[in-house]
RNA sequence: GGUGGGGUUCCCGAGUGGUCAAAGGGAUCAGACUGUAAAUCUGACGGCUCAGCCUUCGGAGGUUCAAAUCCUCCCCCCACCA
């Protein structure tokens, strides 16, 4: 089966240029590809994770993915959807998020003897003069073609407007894809639906100074059944670094997937193969529970590994309730099968305190403030006043009260607030 | 450069001297219902030593018993014209 029939199947495309020429040359040569992450923070998130992916699903087939971080165009700005223009970062920055960026391409995509590229495009851009740069590749942009990208235009139609800088992007961004092109051979460039000006333009641009065939794979703008961005949670951006974001909470995030998009995020998510994916289809209501799970457990394992799944799957369990997996269901999965004989907690989050600073000192208040559940006493007071502070498992009827003794228990207090949100406290 | 219109609490957006911590919507949070789902309903939604007090309406001053609202200067944005 070819990458482009995969990624079809599993929901990864919305728009390919020269979809007969693309089939056929992906079938003969072994493809280098590349898709650009913007260097604007040390991690990315869930929304670059279709990207990611899909660089490793060409990988898997044999294919080479080039990771290209935009050191150069990030100080630019993508007028693509963006409504601001991007602040710009100084070269520290940029050094210090691309070696975070890489470590995290590292998991889901193999760098050792070739099989992957992870390239800077300031190696090429900063470089640039800008005489030389507007005769040799000015020249070949139209801007009454430019101006019909629908990048531009919406920008030109937009209260806001659109600064020249931004106007550029579409050229460096074409640059990039020429100089992959001539350096590493790369003719296939990817990237979301909302790259699609940016990356004809390359194409374009390849032919022209080149005189090659290039090609174009842009992905849908993954968004939950309920309409929203996906990746975006009460704690803002779903990251990939641990230390932003949980195993635990990231397991979290996928267990609290909609219905709906259960399958679709399997299929996209997962490297489950496609006919037992088709299979959840069916189940529904609490069945559909053990697939969110599933869904959960082998996302956290491609992000951080397996052990860090499990311990989140345990620690789910003992939250929650354990939760039977049945051995046909989505067979390929690692997920532990039937009964887990018992959970442990070891990664909701926890921080220590000390015993003689909490137990008969201390207002509840400002535990769940320091704790970090709440992000002020207001707020705390709020929670309990409604009734979503709870201690120990036990509902908190008043704010004014301290910490005793009995609340400590082994050492160890059990905070919740609302639902979902637990925190471990214990006292030394 | 000229003329006109703007900058309001996370976002959109009302508000033109007191009744404004500031309408409405969205987002968010909690409760109920559930399946750690969605939808729905209810409530909350600046901070604090919380029936009170303090800090907010681009920035700095000023007028007034009283300002998001009036005046002055400054910064930024937009539209049209040049």
């Amino acid at each position: 089966m070819s990458v482009l029939s995969i990624l079809k199947e599993r929901g990864f495309i919305d728009a390919t240029t020269h979809s007969q020429e693309l089939e056929a040359y992906l079938e003969n040569n072994r493809a280098t590809c590349y898709i650009g992450f913007d260097p604007t923070a040390s991690s990315l998130h869930v929304g670059s994770l279709v990207c990611i992916m899909a660089l490793a699903h060409m990988q898997r087939q044999g294919h080479r993915p080039i990771g290209l971080v935009g050191g150069g165009t990030g100080l630019i700005g993508d007028p693509s959807g963006k409504t601001e223009l991007r602040k710009v970062l100084t070269q520290n920055q940029i050094d210090e998020n691309k070696a975070g960026i890489r470590g995290q391409l590292s998991r889901f995509i193999d760098f050792s003897e070739d099989k992957a590229l992870m390239l800077d495009n300031a190696a090429w851009l900063t470089n640039l003069e800008y005489i030389s740069f507007l005769r040799d590749i000015g020249r070949h942009f139209s801007i009454n073609k430019m101006i019909k990208a629908e990048s531009v235009k919406s920008r030109l139609e937009s209260e806001d407007g659109l600064t020249f800088i931004e106007f550029n992007y579409m050229l460096l961004q074409a640059y990039d894809f020429m100089e992959l092109a001539k350096t590493h051979d790369c003719l296939l460039q990817m990237g979301g639906s909302d790259q699609w000006g940016n990356i004809v333009a390359g194409i374009d641009l390849v032919r022209r100074t080149l005189g090659k065939q290039a090609f174009g794979i842009t992905f849908p703008l993954i968004t939950t059944a309920s309409g929203i961005k996906m990746g975006k949670t009460h704690k803002g951006a779903v990251w990939l670094d641990p230390q932003r974001f949980s195993p635990y909470e990231y397991y979290q995030f996928w267990v609290n997937t909609d219905d709906l998009d259960v399958t679709r995020f399997l299929a996209l998510f997962t490297f489950l193969p496609m006919e037992e994916i088709e299979l959840v289809k069916n189940l529904t209501g609490v069945d559909l529970n053990k697939a969110k799970a599933i869904l959960a457990y082998e996302a956290t394992k491609i992000a951080h590994g397996e052990d860090e799944a499990l311990k989140s799957f345990k620690a789910t369990a003992s939250m929650f309730g354990s939760l039977e997996v049945p051995s046909e269901l989505l067979p390929s999965a690692s997920i532990p099968r039937g009964t887990l004989s018992c959970g442990t907690d070891a990664s909701v989050p926890t921080s220590t305190f000390s015993k003689k600073d909490v137990v008969d000192k201390m207002f509840v208040v400002d535990l769940f403030c320091d704790a970090g559940l709440c992000k002020s006493k207001s707020d705390a007071r709020r929670l309990i006043k409604q009734g979503g502070a709870y201690i120990n498992g036990e509902r908190l009827g008043s704010f004014e009260q301290v910490v005793t003794a009995a609340d400590a228990n082994d050492c160890e207090i059990m905070l919740r607030a609302g639902k979902k949100k637990y925190y471990k406290i214990i006292l030394k």
